[in-house]
DNA sequence: GGTGCAATACTCACCACAGATGAGA
DNA sequence: GTTCTCATCTGTGGTGAGTATTGCA
Protein backbone atom coordinates (compact mmCIF):
# COMPACT_ATOMS: atom_id res chain seq x y z
CA UNK A 1 0.00 0.00 0.00
CA UNK A 2 1.14 3.39 -0.99
CA UNK A 3 1.86 6.11 2.02
CA UNK A 4 -0.46 8.19 1.72
CA UNK A 5 0.05 12.14 2.33
CA UNK A 6 -2.78 13.56 4.63
CA UNK A 7 -3.79 17.20 3.33
CA UNK A 8 -6.33 17.98 6.01
CA UNK A 9 -7.89 14.34 5.77
CA UNK A 10 -7.38 14.00 1.87
CA UNK A 11 -3.83 14.30 0.81
CA UNK A 12 -4.20 17.13 -1.09
CA UNK A 13 -1.99 20.03 -1.16
CA UNK A 14 -4.22 22.69 -0.64
CA UNK A 15 -8.13 22.50 -0.97
CA UNK A 16 -10.33 24.41 -3.01
CA UNK A 17 -11.41 27.53 -0.73
CA UNK A 18 -15.26 26.91 -2.41
CA UNK A 19 -16.47 23.95 -2.09
CA UNK A 20 -13.49 22.33 0.11
CA UNK A 21 -13.98 18.72 -0.78
CA UNK A 22 -11.27 19.45 -3.92
CA UNK A 23 -8.01 20.04 -4.42
CA UNK A 24 -7.16 23.30 -5.71
CA UNK A 25 -5.89 23.61 -9.17
CA UNK A 26 -5.77 27.18 -9.82
CA UNK A 27 -5.55 30.72 -7.67
CA UNK A 28 -7.40 33.62 -8.73
CA UNK A 29 -5.93 36.61 -8.09
CA UNK A 30 -9.03 38.79 -8.08
CA UNK A 31 -10.30 36.74 -5.55
CA UNK A 32 -7.00 35.52 -3.44
CA UNK A 33 -8.72 32.22 -3.36
CA UNK A 34 -7.27 28.95 -4.34
CA UNK A 35 -9.85 26.66 -6.46
CA UNK A 36 -10.68 23.61 -7.66
CA UNK A 37 -11.06 23.23 -11.41
CA UNK A 38 -14.82 22.76 -10.93
CA UNK A 39 -14.92 26.11 -9.03
CA UNK A 40 -13.01 27.79 -10.94
CA UNK A 41 -14.84 27.16 -14.00
CA UNK A 42 -18.55 27.76 -12.40
CA UNK A 43 -17.06 30.99 -10.64
CA UNK A 44 -15.45 32.52 -13.36
CA UNK A 45 -17.69 31.91 -16.21
CA UNK A 46 -20.77 33.15 -14.32
CA UNK A 47 -20.45 36.22 -15.91
CA UNK A 48 -17.94 38.77 -17.97
CA UNK A 49 -16.38 40.13 -14.90
CA UNK A 50 -15.69 37.34 -13.27
CA UNK A 51 -14.61 35.72 -16.04
CA UNK A 52 -11.76 38.74 -16.30
CA UNK A 53 -10.53 37.41 -13.14
CA UNK A 54 -6.38 37.05 -13.42
CA UNK A 55 -5.68 33.01 -12.60
CA UNK A 56 -2.52 30.79 -12.46
CA UNK A 57 -2.23 27.29 -12.31
CA UNK A 58 -0.98 26.27 -8.42
CA UNK A 59 2.42 25.21 -7.44
CA UNK A 60 2.81 21.82 -8.82
CA UNK A 61 5.39 20.68 -6.30
CA UNK A 62 4.09 21.93 -3.08
CA UNK A 63 0.82 22.24 -4.29
CA UNK A 64 -0.10 25.20 -1.70
CA UNK A 65 1.05 28.66 -3.65
CA UNK A 66 0.10 30.20 -6.55
CA UNK A 67 2.86 29.54 -9.73
CA UNK A 68 5.15 32.00 -10.37
CA UNK A 69 7.34 30.10 -13.08
CA UNK A 70 6.88 27.90 -15.83
CA UNK A 71 9.90 25.52 -15.92
CA UNK A 72 10.03 24.43 -19.09
CA UNK A 73 12.44 21.10 -18.94
CA UNK A 74 10.14 19.82 -16.23
CA UNK A 75 6.85 21.04 -18.08
CA UNK A 76 5.84 21.78 -14.56
CA UNK A 77 4.42 25.45 -13.05
CA UNK A 78 6.33 25.95 -9.43
CA UNK A 79 5.56 28.75 -7.73
CA UNK A 80 8.61 30.97 -6.51
CA UNK A 81 10.17 29.07 -3.27
CA UNK A 82 10.01 25.70 -5.35
CA UNK A 83 11.76 27.30 -8.18
CA UNK A 84 13.97 28.30 -6.44
CA UNK A 85 14.32 25.09 -4.24
CA UNK A 86 14.70 22.56 -7.01
CA UNK A 87 16.57 24.40 -9.68
CA UNK A 88 19.32 25.02 -7.13
CA UNK A 89 19.39 21.06 -6.49
CA UNK A 90 22.18 20.70 -8.98
CA UNK A 91 24.17 22.32 -12.25
CA UNK A 92 21.50 20.25 -14.47
CA UNK A 93 18.25 22.23 -12.81
CA UNK A 94 19.91 25.27 -12.64
CA UNK A 95 20.21 25.55 -16.40
CA UNK A 96 16.13 24.50 -16.84
CA UNK A 97 14.75 27.59 -19.01
CA UNK A 98 12.19 28.91 -16.79
CA UNK A 99 9.94 31.86 -17.84
CA UNK A 100 7.24 33.59 -15.73
CA UNK A 101 3.90 32.10 -15.14
CA UNK A 102 1.43 33.48 -17.59
CA UNK A 103 -2.29 33.72 -16.54
CA UNK A 104 -4.82 30.91 -17.59
CA UNK A 105 -6.64 32.56 -20.59
CA UNK A 106 -9.78 33.64 -19.62
CA UNK A 107 -11.45 31.93 -22.27
CA UNK A 108 -10.18 28.76 -20.85
CA UNK A 109 -13.51 28.68 -19.11
CA UNK A 110 -16.13 29.69 -21.65
CA UNK A 111 -19.81 28.55 -21.04
CA UNK A 112 -18.78 25.00 -21.56
CA UNK A 113 -16.31 25.50 -19.06
CA UNK A 114 -17.14 22.38 -16.89
CA UNK A 115 -16.21 20.07 -19.54
CA UNK A 116 -13.28 21.49 -20.55
CA UNK A 117 -12.27 21.62 -16.67
CA UNK A 118 -13.08 17.83 -16.71
CA UNK A 119 -9.53 17.73 -18.60
CA UNK A 120 -7.67 19.14 -16.23
CA UNK A 121 -5.72 18.31 -13.36
CA UNK A 122 -7.90 17.82 -9.99
CA UNK A 123 -10.89 17.02 -11.51
CA UNK A 124 -13.80 16.02 -9.30
CA UNK A 125 -17.22 15.42 -9.27
CA UNK A 126 -19.44 18.99 -9.34
CA UNK A 127 -21.90 17.24 -7.83
CA UNK A 128 -19.95 16.91 -4.69
CA UNK A 129 -19.36 20.74 -4.29
CA UNK A 130 -23.15 20.93 -4.85
CA UNK A 131 -23.58 19.37 -1.69
CA UNK A 132 -21.61 21.28 0.23
CA UNK A 133 -24.52 23.90 0.37
CA UNK A 134 -22.58 26.82 0.60
CA UNK A 135 -22.17 27.44 -2.58
CA UNK A 136 -25.41 26.38 -4.40
CA UNK A 137 -27.40 28.35 -1.74
CA UNK A 138 -25.47 31.43 -3.00
CA UNK A 139 -25.38 30.82 -6.28
CA UNK A 140 -29.52 29.54 -6.78
CA UNK A 141 -30.56 33.01 -5.04
CA UNK A 142 -31.98 35.06 -7.38
CA UNK A 143 -29.75 38.43 -7.65
CA UNK A 144 -29.94 41.20 -9.94
CA UNK A 145 -27.75 41.09 -12.72
CA UNK A 146 -25.87 43.94 -11.36
CA UNK A 147 -25.32 42.36 -8.26
CA UNK A 148 -24.15 39.06 -10.00
CA UNK A 149 -20.78 40.36 -10.83
CA UNK A 150 -19.79 41.26 -7.46
CA UNK A 151 -21.40 38.05 -5.94
CA UNK A 152 -19.66 36.12 -8.18
CA UNK A 153 -16.18 38.01 -7.20
CA UNK A 154 -16.98 37.84 -3.73
CA UNK A 155 -18.52 34.76 -3.41
CA UNK A 156 -16.02 32.49 -1.93
CA UNK A 157 -14.59 34.69 1.44
CA UNK A 158 -17.61 36.61 1.86
CA UNK A 159 -19.91 34.71 3.34
CA UNK A 160 -20.35 37.10 6.03
CA UNK A 161 -21.73 39.57 3.56
CA UNK A 162 -24.24 36.74 2.74
CA UNK A 163 -24.93 35.57 6.52
CA UNK A 164 -24.63 38.91 8.29
CA UNK A 165 -28.20 39.76 7.74
CA UNK A 166 -29.05 36.86 9.81
CA UNK A 167 -26.43 38.59 12.44
CA UNK A 168 -25.95 36.89 15.53
CA UNK A 169 -29.19 36.32 16.38
CA UNK A 170 -29.07 33.06 14.65
CA UNK A 171 -26.62 31.23 16.79
CA UNK A 172 -26.68 28.30 13.98
CA UNK A 173 -24.53 30.28 11.62
CA UNK A 174 -21.78 29.66 13.40
CA UNK A 175 -22.26 26.29 11.60
CA UNK A 176 -23.35 27.63 8.35
CA UNK A 177 -20.48 27.59 5.91
CA UNK A 178 -22.06 24.76 3.59
CA UNK A 179 -22.77 22.93 6.31
CA UNK A 180 -20.45 23.23 9.13
CA UNK A 181 -17.54 21.74 7.13
CA UNK A 182 -15.78 24.97 6.88
CA UNK A 183 -16.00 25.67 10.61
CA UNK A 184 -14.72 22.02 11.15
CA UNK A 185 -11.67 22.55 9.91
CA UNK A 186 -11.21 25.53 12.29
CA UNK A 187 -12.44 23.42 15.25
CA UNK A 188 -8.82 22.88 16.07
CA UNK A 189 -7.92 26.48 16.53
CA UNK A 190 -11.30 26.91 18.05
CA UNK A 191 -10.66 24.15 20.28
CA UNK A 192 -7.38 25.28 21.81
CA UNK A 193 -8.78 28.62 22.01
CA UNK A 194 -11.49 27.64 23.89
CA UNK A 195 -9.57 26.46 26.41
CA UNK A 196 -7.57 29.47 26.49
CA UNK A 197 -10.89 31.43 27.02
CA UNK A 198 -11.32 29.10 30.02
CA UNK A 199 -8.26 30.08 31.28
CA UNK A 200 -8.88 34.26 31.25
CA UNK A 201 -12.63 33.27 32.22
CA UNK A 202 -11.77 30.67 35.43
CA UNK A 203 -11.04 33.75 37.86
CA UNK A 204 -7.83 32.73 39.23
CA UNK A 205 -9.43 29.63 39.80
CA UNK A 206 -6.71 27.36 40.55
CA UNK A 207 -8.28 23.85 39.39
CA UNK A 208 -9.76 25.42 36.23
CA UNK A 209 -6.45 26.57 35.00
CA UNK A 210 -5.14 23.20 36.13
CA UNK A 211 -7.60 21.80 33.99
CA UNK A 212 -6.41 24.44 31.28
CA UNK A 213 -2.81 23.14 31.30
CA UNK A 214 -3.67 19.63 31.68
CA UNK A 215 -5.97 20.10 28.75
CA UNK A 216 -3.71 22.34 26.94
CA UNK A 217 -1.10 19.96 27.57
CA UNK A 218 -2.98 16.91 25.86
CA UNK A 219 -3.97 19.14 22.85
CA UNK A 220 -0.47 20.28 22.36
CA UNK A 221 2.12 17.45 22.90
CA UNK A 222 1.29 14.87 20.00
CA UNK A 223 1.32 11.23 20.93
CA UNK A 224 3.13 10.28 18.23
CA UNK A 225 5.87 12.51 17.14
CA UNK A 226 5.64 12.43 13.52
CA UNK A 227 2.21 12.31 11.96
CA UNK A 228 0.23 12.84 14.63
CA UNK A 229 0.21 16.91 13.34
CA UNK A 230 -0.58 17.85 16.86
CA UNK A 231 -4.67 17.34 16.57
CA UNK A 232 -6.95 17.13 18.98
CA UNK A 233 -7.04 13.86 20.28
CA UNK A 234 -10.35 13.19 21.09
CA UNK A 235 -12.82 15.56 20.32
CA UNK A 236 -15.58 14.65 21.55
CA UNK A 237 -14.35 14.28 24.79
CA UNK A 238 -11.75 17.17 24.84
CA UNK A 239 -14.25 19.54 23.32
CA UNK A 240 -17.38 18.50 23.54
CA UNK A 241 -20.22 20.05 24.57
CA UNK A 242 -17.81 23.17 26.09
CA UNK A 243 -16.41 23.55 22.45
CA UNK A 244 -19.84 24.19 21.19
CA UNK A 245 -21.19 26.35 23.91
CA UNK A 246 -17.93 27.72 23.20
CA UNK A 247 -18.28 28.40 19.30
CA UNK A 248 -21.58 30.26 20.56
CA UNK A 249 -20.14 32.53 23.06
CA UNK A 250 -17.46 33.44 20.36
CA UNK A 251 -20.51 34.07 18.32
CA UNK A 252 -21.69 36.40 20.39
CA UNK A 253 -18.83 38.39 21.10
CA UNK A 254 -17.09 38.26 17.85
CA UNK A 255 -20.20 38.38 15.13
CA UNK A 256 -16.93 38.60 12.79
CA UNK A 257 -15.48 35.59 13.44
CA UNK A 258 -17.68 34.21 10.86
CA UNK A 259 -15.40 33.46 8.07
CA UNK A 260 -14.61 37.51 6.88
CA UNK A 261 -11.47 37.17 5.69
CA UNK A 262 -9.74 39.91 3.76
CA UNK A 263 -6.42 39.01 2.86
CA UNK A 264 -5.44 42.42 0.81
CA UNK A 265 -5.65 43.77 4.49
CA UNK A 266 -2.16 45.12 5.48
CA UNK A 267 -1.82 44.68 9.38
CA UNK A 268 -3.31 43.19 12.19
CA UNK A 269 -1.86 45.14 15.16
CA UNK A 270 -0.24 42.09 15.89
CA UNK A 271 3.01 42.41 13.58
CA UNK A 272 1.36 39.65 11.32
CA UNK A 273 0.31 40.85 8.22
CA UNK A 274 -3.51 39.70 7.43
CA UNK A 275 -2.63 38.38 3.70
CA UNK A 276 0.36 36.54 5.28
CA UNK A 277 -1.26 33.19 4.20
CA UNK A 278 0.16 33.57 0.91
CA UNK A 279 3.21 35.69 1.81
CA UNK A 280 4.92 34.56 4.62
CA UNK A 281 3.52 30.99 5.89
CA UNK A 282 4.17 30.37 2.15
CA UNK A 283 8.17 31.03 2.56
CA UNK A 284 10.92 28.23 2.70
CA UNK A 285 8.76 26.28 5.54
CA UNK A 286 6.52 24.86 2.32
CA UNK A 287 9.84 22.75 0.81
CA UNK A 288 11.57 22.49 4.31
CA UNK A 289 14.58 22.50 2.16
CA UNK A 290 17.21 23.94 5.36
CA UNK A 291 18.25 27.37 4.75
CA UNK A 292 21.90 28.21 5.02
CA UNK A 293 20.51 31.40 6.92
CA UNK A 294 18.78 31.11 10.03
CA UNK A 295 15.27 32.41 9.75
CA UNK A 296 14.49 34.70 12.07
CA UNK A 297 11.12 34.41 11.47
CA UNK A 298 9.37 32.04 14.16
CA UNK A 299 6.58 31.59 12.07
CA UNK A 300 8.73 29.58 9.50
CA UNK A 301 11.49 28.27 12.02
CA UNK A 302 9.92 25.21 13.24
CA UNK A 303 10.95 21.73 11.77
CA UNK A 304 9.78 19.37 14.06
CA UNK A 305 5.89 19.24 14.98
CA UNK A 306 6.19 19.05 18.38
CA UNK A 307 8.63 22.13 18.74
CA UNK A 308 6.38 23.67 16.53
CA UNK A 309 3.34 23.42 17.64
CA UNK A 310 4.41 24.70 21.08
CA UNK A 311 6.07 27.33 19.27
CA UNK A 312 2.91 28.34 17.45
CA UNK A 313 0.91 28.53 20.42
CA UNK A 314 3.49 30.32 22.12
CA UNK A 315 3.90 32.93 20.06
CA UNK A 316 0.97 33.86 18.81
CA UNK A 317 -2.68 32.34 20.96
CA UNK A 318 -0.58 32.76 24.64
CA UNK A 319 0.00 35.79 24.31
CA UNK A 320 -3.28 36.89 22.78
CA UNK A 321 -5.22 39.27 25.00
CA UNK A 322 -8.32 38.38 26.03
CA UNK A 323 -10.37 40.05 23.02
CA UNK A 324 -8.75 39.82 19.71
CA UNK A 325 -9.78 41.92 16.84
CA UNK A 326 -11.60 40.32 14.23
CA UNK A 327 -8.82 40.16 12.07
CA UNK A 328 -6.37 39.22 14.41
CA UNK A 329 -8.49 36.35 14.91
CA UNK A 330 -8.61 35.81 11.12
CA UNK A 331 -5.14 36.06 10.31
CA UNK A 332 -4.34 33.49 13.19
CA UNK A 333 -6.99 31.38 11.98
CA UNK A 334 -4.91 31.60 8.53
CA UNK A 335 -1.58 31.30 10.25
CA UNK A 336 -2.40 27.96 12.32
CA UNK A 337 -3.83 26.46 8.90
CA UNK A 338 -0.67 27.18 7.23
CA UNK A 339 1.42 25.98 9.86
CA UNK A 340 -0.47 23.08 10.35
CA UNK A 341 -0.40 21.72 6.76
CA UNK A 342 2.93 22.48 6.61
CA UNK A 343 3.77 20.54 9.65
CA UNK A 344 1.91 17.67 8.37
CA UNK A 345 3.88 17.56 4.75
CA UNK A 346 6.47 19.13 6.39
CA UNK A 347 9.81 17.34 6.09
CA UNK A 348 13.47 18.70 6.08
CA UNK A 349 15.70 18.13 3.31
CA UNK A 350 19.26 19.05 4.59
CA UNK A 351 20.94 18.13 1.25
CA UNK A 352 18.99 19.36 -1.58
CA UNK A 353 21.68 17.51 -3.58
CA UNK A 354 21.08 14.10 -2.20
CA UNK A 355 17.18 14.75 -2.62
CA UNK A 356 18.08 15.00 -6.52
CA UNK A 357 20.43 12.42 -6.59
CA UNK A 358 17.61 10.09 -4.80
CA UNK A 359 14.82 11.43 -7.15
CA UNK A 360 16.86 10.59 -10.19
CA UNK A 361 18.82 6.99 -9.13
CA UNK A 362 16.58 3.68 -10.57
CA UNK A 363 14.41 1.86 -8.42
CA UNK A 364 13.73 -1.60 -8.20
CA UNK A 365 10.25 -1.74 -5.94
CA UNK A 366 10.68 1.45 -4.49
CA UNK A 367 14.42 0.08 -3.58
CA UNK A 368 17.44 1.74 -4.67
CA UNK A 369 19.29 -0.33 -7.85
CA UNK A 370 23.07 -0.32 -9.13
CA UNK A 371 22.79 1.55 -11.73
CA UNK A 372 24.81 -0.47 -14.20
CA UNK A 373 27.24 0.93 -16.57
CA UNK A 374 25.09 0.78 -19.42
CA UNK A 375 22.86 2.86 -18.03
CA UNK A 376 25.34 5.29 -16.55
CA UNK A 377 26.44 5.61 -20.69
CA UNK A 378 22.86 5.75 -21.97
CA UNK A 379 22.42 8.51 -19.33
CA UNK A 380 25.39 10.17 -20.19
CA UNK A 381 24.56 10.30 -23.93
CA UNK A 382 20.98 11.16 -23.53
CA UNK A 383 22.47 13.75 -20.76
CA UNK A 384 24.75 15.22 -23.65
CA UNK A 385 22.21 15.40 -26.45
CA UNK A 386 19.81 17.29 -24.13
CA UNK A 387 22.41 19.52 -23.54
CA UNK A 388 23.43 20.02 -26.87
CA UNK A 389 19.64 20.13 -27.92
CA UNK A 390 18.64 22.23 -25.56
CA UNK A 391 21.17 23.65 -23.69
CA UNK A 392 20.57 22.06 -20.61
CA UNK A 393 23.59 21.33 -18.10
CA UNK A 394 24.67 17.68 -16.86
CA UNK A 395 25.62 17.17 -13.13
CA UNK A 396 29.11 16.16 -13.20
CA UNK A 397 30.01 13.12 -11.49
CA UNK A 398 26.33 11.44 -12.66
C1' DG B 1 -20.76 -5.72 25.99
C1' DG B 2 -17.42 -9.00 23.94
C1' DT B 3 -15.44 -11.24 19.94
C1' DG B 4 -13.87 -11.97 15.29
C1' DC B 5 -13.12 -10.40 10.81
C1' DA B 6 -12.25 -7.16 7.04
C1' DA B 7 -10.97 -2.75 5.54
C1' DT B 8 -8.31 1.09 6.18
C1' DA B 9 -4.50 3.84 8.01
C1' DC B 10 -0.05 4.19 9.45
C1' DT B 11 4.99 3.09 10.33
C1' DC B 12 9.33 1.54 9.05
C1' DA B 13 13.10 -1.05 6.82
C1' DC B 14 15.27 -1.67 2.58
C1' DC B 15 18.23 -0.38 -1.24
C1' DA B 16 22.65 2.49 -3.89
C1' DC B 17 25.50 6.09 -3.78
C1' DA B 18 27.16 11.14 -3.55
C1' DG B 19 28.84 13.89 -0.27
C1' DA B 20 30.14 14.92 4.52
C1' DT B 21 33.13 13.76 8.21
C1' DG B 22 37.03 12.20 10.78
C1' DA B 23 41.47 9.92 11.38
C1' DG B 24 46.01 9.34 10.05
C1' DA B 25 50.13 10.29 7.26
C1' DG C 1 49.75 24.10 11.32
C1' DT C 2 48.40 22.71 6.69
C1' DT C 3 47.30 19.56 3.09
C1' DC C 4 46.19 15.23 1.26
C1' DT C 5 44.36 10.45 1.25
C1' DC C 6 41.47 6.99 2.76
C1' DA C 7 37.74 4.83 5.31
C1' DT C 8 33.45 5.40 7.39
C1' DC C 9 29.09 7.54 8.09
C1' DT C 10 24.95 10.15 6.61
C1' DG C 11 20.93 11.10 4.10
C1' DT C 12 17.92 10.79 0.20
C1' DG C 13 12.79 8.62 -1.91
C1' DG C 14 9.42 4.85 -3.42
C1' DT C 15 7.74 0.52 -2.23
C1' DG C 16 6.01 -3.29 0.38
C1' DA C 17 5.60 -5.77 4.65
C1' DG C 18 4.08 -5.45 9.10
C1' DT C 19 1.34 -3.29 12.66
C1' DA C 20 -2.37 -0.43 14.52
C1' DT C 21 -6.88 1.35 14.23
C1' DT C 22 -11.63 1.44 12.91
C1' DG C 23 -16.11 -0.28 11.59
C1' DC C 24 -19.36 -3.82 11.25
C1' DA C 25 -21.79 -8.21 12.07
Amino acid sequence: MMKQEDGGGNGWGKVCDTCRSAPSTVYCRADSAFLCTGCDSRIHAANKMASRHERVWVCEACERAPAAFLCKADAASLCANCDSDIHSANPLARRHHRVPIMPIPATLYGPQGNDSGGSMIGVHNLNEEADDGFLTQDVDETIDEDDEDEAASWLLFNPVKNSNNNNSSNQSNGMMFGGGEVVDEYLDLVDYNSCQDNQYNCNGNNDDHHQYQSAQQQFLVPQKSYGCDGEVPDRSGFIGKDHQLHLQQQQQHHPSFQLGLDYESSNTGYGYPASMSHSVSMSSMDCGIVPDTTMSDASVSHHRTSKGTIDLFASTAMQLPQQLPPMDREARVLRYREKKKNRKFEKTIRYASRKAYAETRPRIKGRFAKRTDVESEVDQMLSTELMMESGYGIVPSF
